[in-house]
DNA sequence: GATATTGTCTCGCTCAGCGAGATGATATCC
DNA sequence: GGATATCATCTCGCTGAGCGAGACAATATC
């Protein structure tokens, strides 16, 4: 399991970036009286924004891997703290829309402006070709994982 | 916030990259009876036994931001499951060493190996100077998050 | 209009992780 | 060489995230 070449090396390193990230993105959290889960929940609720998407209790809960129970209560704490505003659809009334607030919007930079700040910086010394380089690669490997290939689904 | 660049759209993908991965070994976790915490800290047990770096408990509990207490009851489950052994330091008593079990590093292929191959495979299609972008985009973003650029700690 | 389905919420529970502090082992100082 | 500070781990009691089961509305289906 040792040296066998530059791609283990390369997933290795990928593997390291997302628990680093993950593990800052736990401290962010804690930082602001919130859980890991809740900033994975406003990440998908800014994304949503960005999209033009609406996005129902439902959907986000999915998103997460909770079931509807924990969303309500990952609800109720957003709400609770003000990052999110829960209304009723109108077209389909079972439904609650969520809406985040424009402070949640604020710290979602917070969280993640300096580390975007970082990589942007990083890739301004890549040419062209490297920088596709590294979005085919990360992009060829989210579709390979997203597709069941990670964590011993069988593939 | 809409389309600002190459980088930008990058830094997002990594973003989704991660938080897929989360997702993936959160399933796989519940899939075997686990909690996520306690498959990232058999990544940590398997990264340091192919560093040939011993594991003591706290160093784990630090590795993953848990306190003594948390620590130890994650250690108690691991064990119970088999996939660790507790040892005490003969140097320094007041240690223990944590051994994982043959099944352990059998489990991490299972959870790793599909997304490991997917990379790689990826990756045989990549030319040395593509791969060699690839490594250095990651290794910079981990260097940068990993001193405190990510998450809002006010860099 | 009766019935099945969908989206959210309520209730009760389990257990991961925290804070505080106990315990045993190791450095430090006189 | 014993008193003292520090370190590594564990124990205890507790909070609260997330689950399963099921209630309850609103919407589709017949």
């Amino acid at each position: 399991m040792g040296e066998q070449g530059p791609e283990l090396e390369i997933v290795h390193l990928l593997r390291r970036v997302t628990s680093e990230f993950g593990l800052r993105q736990a401290e962010f959290a804690a930082r602001h009286g919130m859980h890991p889960t809740d900033v994975r929940a406003l990440v998908c609720l800014l994304d949503a924004e960005r999209d033009g998407t609406g996005v129902t209790a439902g959907r986000l809960g999915a998103e997460l891997g909770l079931n509807s129970a924990g969303t309500t209560a990952l609800i109720d704490r957003l709400e609770r703290l003000g990052h999110l505003t829960r209304t009723r659809d109108e077209r389909d009334r079972r439904r609650v829309l969520l809406r985040v607030a424009p402070q949640a919007v604020e710290l979602g930079w917070e969280a993640f402006g300096p580390a975007i700040g970082s990589a942007v910086a990083l890739l301004r010394g890549f040419d062209a070709g490297e920088v596709a380089a590294v979005r085919r690669f990360l992009d060829g490997f989210l579709a390979a994982v997203s597709q069941g290939g990670a964590a011993g689904t069988g593939a």
